[in-house]
DNA sequence: CGTATATATCTTTTT
DNA sequence: GATATATACG
């Protein structure tokens, strides 16, 4: 047993039996209880690997609980149910797929195809897309199956406002084409183990039977359907041991239910609780400063996190700086990584954390002409990228040729005359028939079929022909790399991009290159590989490499540094506007919570910025210091900066005197762009340069050098 | 049916 | 600043 555990870990560890709540603060060994605590009941024969359930949020925290269990265990490690709950809840779909009328080889969709396929819904039902964007509605919908239910579980009486009480049954009509194209979202990898296990005792019975002991990682997450799903599979034996602390919950968003950790000891009769308070990882200063903080949330479990005993807790006090706009923020940022640098903190000891996921450009523009390494963690996804995005469509439709959203991103790309109308009708007959777009297409290309024009009929069977040829490729023994690049070829799709003279063609191919590349190295069978697409964000593989990290606060939960950067802290960008406009209370503590959760992932030194004025959407703001700032323990802090003084009041009175010049002009919308009149010499993009004969509004008539006059709006072209 | 150009819209956080 | 849609033309 691992002797450096103090009493409070130890016994976390060593409670085994019955249900326990460990509450354990930000830096308090959390992991290491959890990966002690999956050991002791191995090693003490208290039940084998596989009868063990250890659930977590991210496949980063997985793999690392993974490697450090088999450090201790040895390879029985990989014998226990270790994973996030979308990855166990997948896992058990698969084996039992079809009592609930699957195929087990179901496609997973992400954000995107729910978003498509609920707008192809909408379209097809007449809605108005635009005034109902299928985002929304879909929110709407994940906000059921988080809560656990299906659609004839949904209360009748709670949806009558929205779209005429017409969203439940695009519920039901998502629900039908989810299953008639044998796929499934991400919701659904729980609430279909839900609905698996009412609807089948034996099988609920047999997880109940196998799972003696079950682990929960970052419990204050869960949404009601997780819940459910755990106290199911926790009936039998009823050790279940959720580790937590409601003062980093900050997904609510997302449907976590902080209630659920708030009411434990109710839901779970019996329940110990446990609190891990010592904490390794940061100085004084700094918790002084995330305590002092987070004590203005109300309704938490209460817990005071100190240095542990032995720890040198002393340190530098927190840094406040207020600068005057964002590009000043970005480089006092890269000075002050210098001067840590070169005081021995290597790169990848540092992290910038900010609120929104575009925040990130502006420090990585300054960290590349800094010629500082740096990697941005979970931003631009590389399988979000379109050409990412088309091959991996292709290697869906083999998988699973059902898949119709895949298909119908690729049939007509690279161009094979399948256009809209052609697609149209495919749709239509699938809709008409309950089946799948794919087999619609081969009902329209017999011989006796007359839907489709001579033409159209010709470029489908091509297309069909084609397909048949690389499904012929899925059965002989071929590697999936070497497969997905006779996918590429043989589809036209390389060609395409190689004859492209688009700029950006050239990038395309690279990437699709290293796709192949990340192919060979990583998968042997596509099915492995579309597995990890679905599954796997860019959040999770993290390098080792000595660069600085630059990520969203909520990307950095689990993870700690040296050195913590927080920049951003303006009223209406942290906290978030949309949490003040509409949040209310509730939403301010949870942003109250992020600014502790980063605060928390220092474990030296931590330097929190402001800006008074700051571009946004492509406009100047002038901000005033986040109101979190007033709520910092003044002898936690040192004040530096252009802006001196972080006192809010003051603040307040000095930023409307100094606000920038062109935020106020009316006359251009575009920022800081001079107007263009008449006469003016000008670039576009496209049509290179030209001179403006007349103006209208911002409509601008322009006789360019080369393709003579056209008409341009004032935005798109440049005054020279 | 395909291509090229013009405009709108977005940006909270993610498994 | 990138991407989806709308529109016009060939």
């Amino acid at each position: 047993m691992d002797i450096d555990l103090n009493p409070e870990q130890t016994k976390a560890v060593e409670t085994t039996e019955g249900a326990v709540l460990v509450l354990s603060g930000a830096g308090t060994g959390k992991t290491r209880v959890l990966t002690s605590r999956l050991a002791y009941i191995i090693s003490n024969g208290l039940a084998a690997p596989w009868e063990c359930l250890a659930v977590t949020f991210t496949n980063r925290a997985a793999t690392e609980m993974g490697e450090r269990l088999s450090g201790i265990i040895g390879p029985a490690a990989s014998q226990v149910w270790l994973g996030t709950f979308h990855r166990i809840g997948l896992r058990i779909l698969r084996r039992h797929a079809e009592l609930l009328g699957y195929t087990s080889n179901f496609t997973i969709l992400g954000q995107d195809d729910q978003e498509r396929l609920l707008k192809q819904i909408m379209e097809a039902e007449n809605i108005d897309v635009k005034k109902n964007p299928p985002r929304a509605v879909l929110e709407v919908i994940q906000g059921w199956k988080d809560k656990g239910l299906s659609v004839s579980m949904v209360p009748t009486n709670t949806h009558e406002d929205f779209l005429n009480g017409k969203i439940l049954s695009l519920y039901r009509t998502y629900q039908d084409r989810l299953k008639n194209t044998n796929a499934m979202d991400f919701g659904d990898l729980l609430l279909l183990c839900l609905e698996l296990f009412k609807a089948h005792k034996d099988i609920l019975e047999k997880y109940q039977n196998q799972f003696r002991y079950i682990l929960v990682d970052e419990y204050q997450d869960t949404n009601v359907s997780q819940y459910l799903w755990l106290r199911l599979l926790a009936q039998k034996h009823g050790n279940i041991c959720c580790v937590g602390d409601d003062d980093q919950s900050i997904y609510s968003w997302r449907g976590a239910e902080i209630g659920n950790i708030l009411k434990f000891d109710r839901d779970f009769p019996n329940a110990q609780i446990i609190r891990l308070e010592s904490n390794y990882r940061s100085t004084e200063h700094i918790l002084g400063a995330a305590s002092g903080l987070i004590r203005h949330n109300e309704g938490r479990l209460g817990k005071d996190l100190k240095v542990a005993e032995g720890q040198d807790g002393s340190g530098d006090k927190v840094s406040v700086s207020g600068v005057w706009d964002g590009r000043e923020e970005a480089s006092r940022l890269i000075e002050q990584t210098e001067t840590e640098k070169r005081s021995g903190t290597p790169y990848n000891e540092i992290a910038v954390l900010v609120r929104v996921g575009f925040q990130t450009r502006e420090f990585e523009e300054a960290f590349i002409s800094a010629g500082i390494p740096y990697q941005v963690i979970g931003g631009a996804k590389f399988y979000d990228r379109e050409e990412i995005r088309d091959a991996v469509a292709y290697l869906r439709v083999l998988a699973q040729q059902n898949d119709d959203l895949a298909l119908l991103r690729i049939i007509n790309k690279p161009r094979r005359g399948i256009g809209d109308a052609t697609i149209q009708i495919l749709q239509q007959t699938a809709l008409n028939e309950h089946i799948s777009v794919f087999s619609a297409a081969r009902l329209l290309i017999r011989e006796e079929s007359t839907v489709l024009k001579t033409a159209a009929k010709k470029n489908l069977r091509i297309f069909m022909d084609m397909f048949s040829r690389l499904e012929s490729y899925m059965d002989a023994d071929i590697d999936a790399s070497d497969l997905a690049e006779k996918v590429l070829s043989e589809s036209g799709y390389l060609a395409m991009w190689k004859e492209s003279n688009a700029p950006e063609a050239q990038g395309r191919l690279e990437n699709l290159q290293e796709l192949i590349g990340v192919l060979r190295e990583n998968f042997k069978s596509i099915h492995a590989f579309l597995e990890h697409v679905s599954l796997v964000s860019d959040v999770d593989d993290m390098s080792n490499d000595d660069k600085v990290s630059i990520m969203t606060l909520h990307a950095a939960k689990g993870l700690e540094f040296n050195t913590v950067f927080l920049p951003g802290w303006e009223d209406g960008i942290f906290p978030h506007q949309r949490a003040l406009d509409e949040g209310g209370q509730r939403a301010l503590e949870e942003e109250r919570r992020l600014a502790y959760v980063g605060i928390t992932r220092a474990r030296k030194k931590v330097f929190i910025s402001f800006a008074a004025n700051r571009r946004v959407y492509n406009q100047w703001q002038n901000n005033i210091p986040s109101r979190f700032l007033s709520e910092l323990p003044p002898e936690h802090l040192t004040g530096e900066g252009s802006i001196v003084g972080f006192k809010r009041q003051r603040q307040e009175s000095f930023t409307p005197s100094r606000s920038i010049p062109w935020s106020s002009s009316s006359h251009t919308q575009s920022s800081g762009k001079q107007q263009i009149r008449k006469g003016f010499r000008v670039y576009h993009n496209r049509f290179g340069y030209g001179v403006v004969l007349s103006s209208e509004g911002n409509r601008l008539k322009i006789a360019f050098e080369d393709i003579g006059v056209k008409t341009i709006m004032a935005d798109f072209v440049e005054a020279v």
